[in-house]
DNA sequence: GTGAAAGCGCTAACAG
DNA sequence: CTGTTAGCGCTTTCAC
């Protein structure tokens, strides 16, 4: 076995308690003791043992992050994001991938709680039933999803879009299409609705061509519908439907952007290297992962001061990243509007 | 507080050790005491507090998982393997992230081993002595990664890179490319390797057209050597790099695969979105996650039967996806062989 | 087949 | 400022 508190304070000639209190409250300890402990601790190279520690104070140090599917490009980024912020306030992360099984997630929750401090849902899929049931096994925090009374990361939806569609205006559009994801979602919601508003504003026709699956063969189901609509740009749901949908009307002999032009959301990494490079609001998820360890953890400690209901920071900003796809200035679009 | 172990015993009205035994040995509990006791565990919910658990028996029930860089495509699919795997067995997993820092490696090893039973490190950048020290903290499985005298999950470059050079002879190429990555690691001495042979063994010429960092980058600034070079196709060392490489093709105005055929390695999601679809040797992600967890565990549970040394099972089978980036039948280049 | 007792490594009062 | 005491929730001999 390691070598133990009571190892070190027998070293030291002190009792363990010292030890215990020279970790905890070092000002606390007469600076001889505290240095030739520190020493000792150094020497026999002493780790404190987590488990024992927990079990009395607790807490265990630990933050649960669970999130859909790892492999989907959008959580990597997010996950990789808690865990540094988790990181940096002295808290290890246990990663739980539900494998975009909405049953399972509360079991993994159940599971995952009594080893935790917090837990992050990514995305959650359960219902709000569930995620309230979730909430009194250990303090919640979601990121990607919203649920009544339970605390979040948000995002600035709408005014993503809105910097789309406005971005699309500049370029002579006049008629776009919005190719949805899944219907339910608010973020769905808040994407349609910030895109609809934009398009009322700058006198622009918004056209819904529906929701599709939010993956790759979603988006290029999407292509006909996109086609059909005559729209001559596509506000997509997010980048991987965007992504799919390029592709297809590629494979169709359409030029991106020459002809259509499209525009995605989140920002993922596949879309710089796409062809060509997809135009795309980004999703902040370093700032999101990091936010919701601060308010999780804020929570927890809970002094009543700061933004503890999880809420008061409002939604995060997003940002529009133009690149390739939507790259055309459409100067024939702008006719009816010059020559009206 | 949770329920404890004692509260279901109350409940039941036995001991605390019966329950106890109840969960470890039920067989060697009374049918109706066992029952009652179960009725009871569900009635109250009550789960075991691990970490009092672990304090006694020295298990934690934790696997430690620590990658380079989670935003890299390659690591969420193993990590997602691993994860599936250690929770089919029982185990949670501790996913720390080294944010491709070398020297931060061994310190989160230090202070992830106290809390884990074994830890998968993947594609580690540390060095082998540090390695070795790791390997006293706690059992350690590598993958993607070789050091002497630890147990590895290894996989077959040499297999992989030879299916696509004998791939690319079917189609009739006969002066190929080989663009390396990091020139110190075995997998790609193993890959390079391989081609070599193959080349050789299929009457063609391999040349090597010098390593790059392996990123989208990296495999842009490789085009100029392969344009230089004269080559019909070329094998990169990773997809990242093929798919960098692909881009500036591209840009250059170079058909892919109509002039250059490309080839990359490991099979990430992006290789099948890119344009034209890369065609590459898959690495066994899911498979590698597999193994590396039950390898450790088996060597672990060290009831010294089985391949307990962790390389008892040999390299994974690597196998050869063909995509739209090589399906060009190049029979001009064959000539000289036809007429010869 | 079951219970009593001891203790894993640590912290948190409470004395001294 | 430091040591003593008493457990946290659980498993594990060892009696019964």
């Amino acid at each position: 076995m390691a070598v133990t508190l009571t190892d070190v304070a027998k070293a030291a000639g002190v009792s363990a308690s010292t030890v215990s209190r020279t970790l905890s409250r070092p000002e606390r300890v007469d600076a001889a003791t505290r240095d030739k402990i520190f020493r000792e601790i150094a020497r026999l190279g002493y780790q404190p043992n987590l488990a024992a520690r927990s079990l009395i104070t607790g807490r265990t140090g630990n933050l649960g992050v669970v999130v859909p599917d790892l492999a989907n490009p959008f959580f990597p980024d997010l996950v990789r994001a808690v865990q540094l912020q988790a990181h940096q306030r002295g808290f290890t992360v246990l990663l739980v991938d539900s494998d975009e099984n909405p049953a399972a997630e509360l079991g993994l929750v159940i599971s995952l709680a009594p080893q935790v401090d917090g837990i992050v849902l990514c995305g959650a899929r359960m219902s709000d039933d569930e995620l309230t049931k979730a909430q009194q096994l250990a303090p919640i925090m979601l990121i990607n999803r919203i649920a009544p009374g339970i605390p979040a990361v948000t995002i600035d939806n709408a005014g993503g879009t809105r910097q789309a569609v406005r971005h699309l205006r500049a370029l002579r559009h006049r008629r776009i299409g919005f190719v949805g994801g899944p219907v339910t979602s608010r973020s769905h919601q808040q994407r349609l609705a910030g895109a609809r508003a934009a398009a009322e504003e700058f006198g622009m026709e918004l056209i819904d061509l529906g929701s599709v699956a939010p993956s790759f063969v979603g988006g290029s189901a999407a292509a006909d519908a996109v086609l059909l609509a005559e729209v001559s740009a596509v506000l997509a749901y997010n980048d991987v439907i965007a992504i799919g949908l390029m592709h297809r009307l590629v494979s169709y002999g359409i030029e991106v952007p020459g002809e259509i032009s499209v525009i995605g959301f989140d920002d993922i990494a596949l879309g710089e290297m796409s062809h060509p490079a997809l135009t795309t609001v980004r999703y902040p998820r370093e700032l999101a992962g990091q936010s919701a360890v601060n308010d999780l953890l804020d929570l927890i400690g809970g002094d009543g001061s700061g933004p503890a209901d999880g809420t008061g920071r409002g939604p995060l900003p997003t940002e529009l990243i133009i690149r390739g796809s939507t790259t055309a200035f459409h100067t024939h679009l702008e006719e009816t509007h010059v020559k009206g």
